[in-house]
DNA sequence: TTACAGTTTAGAACCATTCTAAATTACTTG
DNA sequence: CAAGTAATTTAGAATGGTTCTAAACTGTAA
């Protein structure tokens, strides 16, 4: 008969994704995951993510949040939104980035990637692979 | 007769477009204006573009550029693009950006606008005007 | 249980950009 | 043309996001 062990309790959904990703799954990692890899897309910079831990009971060194950011990305469980404001963001919505700023709050929204077929319009240049597009339309109120 | 001025002399291109964007034509302003607002267009950061002043015998502060660099901004003569490295660069290729980044070398190469009919494309949110837009397609060299 | 490689950490370092306050310069007016 | 003043430039300090460093710690394989 299957007992419960530590380890399966300890084999959740986040856990499992480190796995796969061949990160180990360390304490802090596993809060960042469980934090942004499941439930709605967000965007996030290394700063909030940092705050939200803290008030959250897992304080971590924001050097580690950078790490672990850096490391997911590069395992494509997030990706980066460049030129939205000065920090970095991170984005939790894979696939290729179509966003709305507003120049005057930062606010985001997405663009529904349905409705622009980019990568068809687009001739990548020879020898070439695009590795990612990022589209970024910088939004004013009207007065 | 008309005769030739001193004021007729300084009224070069440059000089003529400061002040119709209400700038006074300083030695500073008219010097980087003679580099970026005529000939081919070009990607340059601040610190390129002081070193390249610096190298033709036209040096001046850092945080002048900078200044200089905002108002040609603001003025539409310049338009900053944002995510394709470390440093704004500033395109003096008016009209939004495509551009092609090749992630390990930086080297930015423009997409034709005619390419790609972006503005149609988009449905911008109501109350809103879209400032800009900027596409970068973040490309790596096929092994 | 040990040992080692992988991780985390605090704090310093970095670097693009902005700020500051003083010196200089362009233009206006007398 | 001279003087006044508002705009501009400047050197250097400050800022802020991000990266680095070297030491302490932790997950895992044996």
């Amino acid at each position: 008969m299957a007992e419960i062990t530590q380890t399966q309790i300890a084999d959740s959904e986040p856990v499992a994704k480190l796995r796969a990703a061949g990160l180990r799954p360390t304490r802090q990692r596993i809060a960042i995951a469980s934090r942004l890899l499941r439930g709605k897309a967000r965007h996030i910079s290394a700063e909030q993510l940092h705050d939200e831990l803290s008030a959250h009971g897992q304080p971590m060194a924001l050097a580690t949040i950078y790490n672990c950011l850096h490391q997911f990305e590069e395992a494509g469980l997030l990706r980066p939104v460049h030129h939205a404001g000065d920090a970095v963001l991170y984005d939790t919505n894979l696939g290729d980035h179509y966003h709305f700023v507003d120049v005057e709050t930062g606010t985001i929204m997405d663009i529904d990637p349905g409705d622009i077929a980019l990568p068809d319009l687009l001739e990548i240049p020879q020898g070439y692979e695009a590795e990612s597009i990022e589209l970024t339309v910088r939004l004013r109120r009207k007065n």
